[in-house]
DNA sequence: ATGAAAGCGCTAACAT
DNA sequence: ATGTTAGCGCTTTCAT
């Protein structure tokens, strides 16, 4: 055996029986309650000191119903909501309010509802409201007023922070059209969600404007997962009248779809132009590095949590706000012209 | 009042009532316990569902010892610590566990020992175990199992994550050197953490092995804080006989020296070398892009969670485990030779 | 000024 | 098979 017996938490009582007093005397010490003399506070004090007790968060949020905590729920950890949350750090900071992230641990994928489980086990107790990161759920009344971020399709209705997907979709599309591609695939998200409805319609706008029909055996469901979008990709590419351009509709899609492109023995740009969406910050960590349409992810954390903390202090923000932040095409490497060859 | 008035939690009790049973018997068929019969198995349930019930965490770990929690304790959410957390959504998915994040909102910097804090308000109810970023304190014996990343200097002794601190500062201020540059500067980390001192170790090295002598007052204190750096890097561009080249002991603060320097009409590279270190995505976001030394951040998350997780279980790894990832310099542009013309 | 006791939502002994 | 009860750590009346 090498580990210590750990010695077990220090709970009030340890303070309260070492100081020679009464659990609820060293609770009125903790909490600057009156009815308790100089001498007793100070004697108080120092053990608390001496045992290096806090007060342990759970009970305390059992007891009480004001936590002064924000939950955000991620159904995962990956660049996009990491980036969000770099955002809800921006938010919180100074605001006199802790931030709980948590996530699923990806496993939300076997598990539509998710959400509705963190939140219930959750609100009410631990945390006075919660930013819901692309939820797969519409209706939650619960304890606690919450936000979302690229919410799901349906009665919106919510407090919701999210970009200008349609416009961007439409940009990224005539950014391919104007290159010249006619043949354009479309790698779909997540249907469910409001934001992938309004990236293929879209798609789907521009094309139209630009007098090209699209060919729906080249839109595919990539759900924004890069090993889906990696197999669409890859049975794309494969077909004797492949497409010369691919519109992902994350940049996590995309960036597989150049990975598989690339070990196919396609050149990118030069044989396939890829756009993708989101431009997170691995957009320009790859090979070459990936023409995408912005959204400003952290700001829409920052945005995000800056609503939620109103509506916790019950500031007269309207139910229903809707924050929506522009998007904006970001031309690197990954597009051109298609070659003159096919 | 366009508030509804928002439905308190739905506890255990609705759940019995609503049935006509105990809570006793709810608690049975939430948690599987034999010695309830079908029929009331199944009724509860009904109720349940019906009622959108789950059981609150924070009761939950009130009672029981074990909440397959883990904890993720950071000062605040910035790029470093994002991209960690994205190593520990990697570790986390299929283990069992869930992953709560918990960020002291940049508070920390006013708050010397801010993990000992919330390790206490979390352990021993909401998580079994926590994984400390850059903690700010050493001798923490909790109540539950901890693995320190990037920790602070002092007796070692407790499992722990890093990366090879002085390796890579000696390829930083080796690559300097080889390019021709004498008057070197350095922007140190947070003086307290063992990663800022090793940093600073190996940038001395390196300049001794190449026989020249460190000036002492282009070693400032950057504390690894953007605003820090940004101010001693504009004092220390400022000096008639200015630094060619500066290495900063982390990425924030090499792109706040970036930012400072072509505000004072320097360029970078020609006329200021800037080298950084971590590689954070941003790297690759600035102009130019930086010169750094990469640790493998996602990968140093990935490990102390699996680290910690075994801890956790039981499992025989010893006390003080200790993990180190190599280092490796990534050349970009924000390196070139001192101008002649200096 | 201090303490006893109830109760937040839940689980587990221990009745019945 | 079901219910009663105690108690996890804390705060808060309400005595004293």
């Amino acid at each position: 055996m090498q580990t210590d017996p750990i010695p077990p938490r220090v709970t009030i009582r340890d303070v309260a029986r070492q100081a020679g007093v009464s659990v609820a005397t060293v609770s009125k010490v903790l909490n600057d309650r009156y009815g308790v003399s100089v001498d007793t506070t100070a004697r108080v004090k120092a053990v608390i000191e001496e045992l290096g007790y806090e007060a342990s968060l759970v009970a305390q949020s059992l007891r009480n119903h004001q936590t002064n905590v924000i939950g955000i729920l991620v159904a995962d950890l990956e660049p996009f909501s990491a980036e969000l949350l770099k955002g809800a750090g921006d938010a919180i900071r100074g605001s006199g309010f802790e931030l709980v992230v948590y996530s699923a641990g990806g496993r939300a994928r076997d598990q539509v509802g998710w959400e509705r489980r963190y939140l219930s086990r959750l609100s009410g107790t631990l945390v006075d409201g919660a930013v819901l990161v692309t939820p797969t759920v519409v209706d939650l009344h619960y304890g606690a007023p919450v936000v979302a971020v690229d919410p799901h399709t349906g009665p919106g209705g919510r407090p919701t922070v999210d970009s200008d997907n349609l416009r961007g979709a439409h940009a990224a599309a005539e950014h391919l059209l104007g290159l010249g591609h006619r043949r354009i695939a479309m790698l779909t998200g997540r249907p469910d969600l409001l934001s992938a409805q309004l990236r293929e319609r879209g798609f789907r706008q521009a094309m139209a404007a630009a007098g090209v029909e699209v060919d729906e055996d080249l839109v595919r469901l990539g759900s924004y997962d890069p090993d889906t979008a990696a197999e669409q990709a890859a049975r794309l590419l494969a077909e004797p009248d492949r497409p010369t351009a691919v519109f992902a509709a994350n940049d996590l899609s995309a960036i597989a779809t150049i990975e598989v492109a690339q070990r196919s023995g396609l050149r990118v740009p030069e044989d396939l132009s890829v756009v993708g969406f989101d431009d997170i910050p691995e957009a320009t960590r790859c090979t070459p590095m990936l023409t995408t349409v912005e959204q400003p992810i952290r700001e829409m954390g920052r945005r995000a949590v800056e609503l939620l903390i109103g509506l916790v202090r019950g500031e007269d923000e309207p139910e229903t706000t809707h924050i929506m932040l522009p998007t904006r095409l970001v031309v690197r490497a990954s597009t051109a012209k298609p070659d003159a060859g096919l």
